[in-house]
DNA sequence: TAAGTGAGTTGCGCAAGTGAACTCACTTTG
DNA sequence: CAAAGTGAGTTCACTTGCGCAACTCACTTA
């Protein structure tokens, strides 16, 4: 069916929910952050239609998260890895995870925990203001019209 | 068409995504953030189906994300207020617009700006390490299983 | 009685997702 | 050299979601 299109509204939400606003999305990435690169690994662990990952690992290429790169000649293979931009989405799943867990997990806990490699400690994600640092109450927040929002619109 | 169940998945992307992960419900949980709680006034501003509208203002009502308030007996009336549960997603909000305005605002830069009411200050959200309070690279992340993960499954 | 209001519900045409089978271009095997 | 295998899609039939507009319901207002 059709589907608006929000990529084009004054607001980051619209902008980036066009992108991960739909079923599959966030845990095609979830799995290229897992180290997933090829076709079939991604198909085989997220059962997933082999259309809809077509459809969508050429998406994520199109908007620059992923980038499809040669690793073979004979025969010709291609594998996804993430750019940039990509693993910077990281952030979003983060919050998801954290919210999920707070949320969504039974009494036995989270059923999945991001570990530092480096240091071995359990990871836990929160999201704060990049100023001061503290968690950021909704109730405490206002929004308005940033540089980049057009003349011609309303809030 | 079908659709996957995924919040049966032993991942807090999977539970938040089979939540989130559509068109509408980042934007209709940004309208409940705005202040918005009518019908009619989601209806207006998100220029969502009406019936779509329904089945999502239900659906978070179903998951104990919204709660659906009798504001008015004559004629019978009610309103759509936030949670506990649903304060909690702005945080998922908030990694969204900080992602879009990284990475798709245009060079006039964001659309929008969240601030904080007693301080007047825009808030700039980040993610970091609860304990450390640093960002957390995806490099340096594994992940692995936590205590809510089912004995009889894969990663 | 007619018109207005808020909150849905209905119906239609179109299009996306599921699941399985299929195709393509190649390599490997006997 | 034919058959089988492999990775990476493509195609297809069926089911169901979405956009859009019109409609219904229960009430109030003039």
């Amino acid at each position: 069916m059709k589907r608006t299109d929000l990529g084009k509204l004054p607001c980051s939400i619209a902008r980036t929910s066009n992108l991960l606003g739909d079923w599959w999305t966030p845990l095609i990435l979830r799995e290229a952050f897992y180290g997933v690169r090829k076709f079939d690994e991604f198909a085989g662990r997220l059962k997933i239609g082999r259309n809809v990952l077509t459809q969508r690992l050429n998406r994520l290429t199109d908007e620059n998260i992923l980038v499809r790169k040669r690793y073979q000649d004979k025969p010709l293979r291609y594998e996804y890895r993430l750019t940039d931009k990509g693993r910077a989405l990281f952030d979003v799943l983060a919050a998801m995870i954290r919210w999920g867990d707070d949320w969504l997990a039974e009494a036995a806990g989270p059923p999945i925990e991001l570990v530092d490699i480096n240091t071995g400690k359990v990871i836990r994600p929160i999201v704060v203001d990049a100023k001061t640092l503290k968690p950021i109450e909704p109730r405490n927040i206002d929004v308005r019209k940033g540089p980049g929002f057009p003349n011609n619109m309303k809030l």
